[in-house]
DNA sequence: GGCGGTGCTTGGATCGATCAAGCGTCGCGA
DNA sequence: TCGCGACGCTTGATCGATCCAAGCACCGCC
């Protein structure tokens, strides 16, 4: 209160203060804390007045503030992956979203960044955590091996990954999508509906999110005693190398059906198939990976395996409440299920 | 320094504070605050021993206390706008990206949220102010109208708009792009194919947006001494409607081109073509707007108006550094030109 | 009247960096 | 030799919330 009594017109007021709030309320400024933080303490009729005078001056507890004192900032960490032009997968887009989300509901904003040196995994994160800028972290991009979460276990940074370590130590929380599971389902509605010889496009053998989702697809096709042999192939995650693979596959397997690793390995499928006059859906199905803004929008549709994103999100932040609060190293692992969105393509 | 003695090996080391680095170096804490904030001030011996001391500790301020003290965050808030589904725009991802590497490069990062009432503009924005959270937005949703920039102008918050001011009255700094220029362009490309008969498919007339859009196509036009009359039509942005006001079109009309507001709008006409028989780009040529992932991978490739997100991220970055520092209450426009890529569709 | 408990106050320290003032040293000119 | 100013560094106070310990007023109960 008054700590500026001459102030002048164009300077912005200052946000009132605890001490403002307890002068308002007639209390001290331990009480108000109290209000805050511990309301059980304080008398209801008190309580009331308290949260009066804190409406009535629309006080916020400075963060700062509270974070020196409290040795945290309630802010996650997450790092955005290099953004990739000219490919469908935009699951990064609905994820944030999830995430913010989620983050919100349980008290926490999320903290954006890049690293400076895009090719150094481990860029960025040191400094938020020396500087106590974050309380935990997000990591997303566990494509190959996830050489930033053995950074962050020994720096004992608390974090949690999308997606499962491929490293039989590593021993923090996960959560992540069953790929198989997706690519299984939608490998049986390709044989619900009368395929045989069904193709797979995947990526590099070294990628282990490519060989789990890989692995549905072959499972399924030798569970009904079908052969895979000569109908699988594995490129780089591009249009045109799905497009090359699918005329490869075309010409030498004569699949009628397709299951991809990823949308954008579909739409390349779909390339294909529109150079060659087949219609998809209608000569050859194709099934994507991700759901993306591309599989929707496509004229005919792309039936695609979508990843429960949301509730990825939601389980994240369970985890990192575990996580922050107690200062446990260990965490567990949750493994949710995709769902299958049939379109015009199968 | 030996602020705990007796350390427990299980828990985590406290990272080391400034007075750590000036016991270290034999200086005291101003000096080491000095050497980072004013290196000028230090004679260079000294300076060189202090970054020694800060290397070797791995010392990073302290964001807490430093933000306590300044009364500054250096974050960024930006609010994530609603999610929507089953459309292409995805402009966001590409922007969020920019803005994240911008920041940086001014030392700042961004923090996400979104309103825990999607339908009130000011929800979210005002409890990050109060408790000095971040130190301005970014407010990117200027749609229609654009009710938070109000709100925020008499809160006197320090923001920059994505998006021009439709009301005069606004004072704030903005970062925009010509959207008038990239249909004109758009539509003068179409021309100089040959075409003629170029139809508009755009948003409903109280978008300040989608009509600024609208006027590059007629406004080119015009100059050619071309009607537009019977050529327009304005829709929701959802694939669905843009692929019947292709069909309405097409019967009532006979274009032989389409520009469009959106590329959401411009797969609606895809899909029109395509269940007439017509070729894209052959037959009738499509331009989009936003040149999302999808107009990338779509087969046939889809012609649209790329935003330059990049410099936009990076005028606005320009601007909010100046609105922080001093405290200036005005701010500058500035209106970036777009850039039309070619693709099959066209 | 004494005793315990509830509900609040008081005074202080603390988190770690920055601000503002102060102080010693050195060089230079009078 | 003394005074003066500049340079380079140090010292104490401060930002606002939280945490802690102690204490006090008031109430009801035995």
């Amino acid at each position: 209160m008054g700590r500026d009594p001459h102030r002048v017109l164009d300077v912005p007021p200052a946000p009132p203060t605890l001490a403002d709030v307890a002068a308002v309320a007639g209390v001290s400024r331990q009480t108000v804390s109290n209000a805050l933080n511990n309301p059980a303490l304080l008398r209801s009729d008190t309580l009331e007045r308290v949260r009066a005078a804190i409406d009535q001056l629309g006080y916020s507890p400075n963060r700062a503030a509270r974070n020196l004192r409290t040795r945290a900032s309630h802010l996650i960490g997450l790092r955005l992956t290099p953004f990739a032009e000219g490919t469908a997968n935009a699951t990064m887009d609905r994820f944030v979203h999830s995430l913010v989300q989620a983050s919100r509901q349980a008290g926490y904003h999320v903290l954006l960044f890049d690293g400076d040196d895009p090719t150094d995994p481990a860029s960025g994160y040191d400094e938020l955590v020396r500087s106590t800028a974050v309380d935990a972290f997000v990591v997303t991009d566990t494509y190959r091996g996830n050489p930033q979460a053995a950074y962050l276990e020994d720096a004992s940074v608390p974090f949690v990954a999308f997606g499962r370590p491929w490293t039989p130590a590593a021993l923090h929380p996960w959560v992540d999508v069953d790929g198989a599971a997706g690519t299984a389902a939608a490998t049986s509605h390709l044989l619900d509906r009368g395929h045989e010889r069904i193709a797979w496009i995947g990526w590099r053998k070294d990628s282990p999110i490519g060989e789990d989702r890989r692995a549905g697809w072959s499972r399924t096709l030798h569970a009904r005693g079908l052969p895979t042999t000569g109908l699988a192939s594995r490129v780089e995650d591009l249009v045109t190398s799905g497009r090359e693979a699918a005329g490869v596959l075309l010409d030498e397997a004569a699949p009628t059906a397709f299951v991809c690793a990823s949308d954008t390995l579909a739409m390349g499928v779909l390339h294909q198939l529109a150079e060659r006059g087949l219609r998809p859906g209608h000569d050859v199905a194709v099934v994507g990976f991700d759901d993306s803004p591309v599989a929707q929008v496509v004229p005919g549709g792309l039936t695609s395996v979508r990843q429960p994103l949301e509730e990825v999100a939601v389980q994240i932040v369970q985890r990192l409440g575990k996580l922050i609060g107690r200062r446990e190293r260990f965490g567990s692992g949750a493994l949710l299920t995709p769902r299958l969105v049939v379109r015009g393509s199968s």
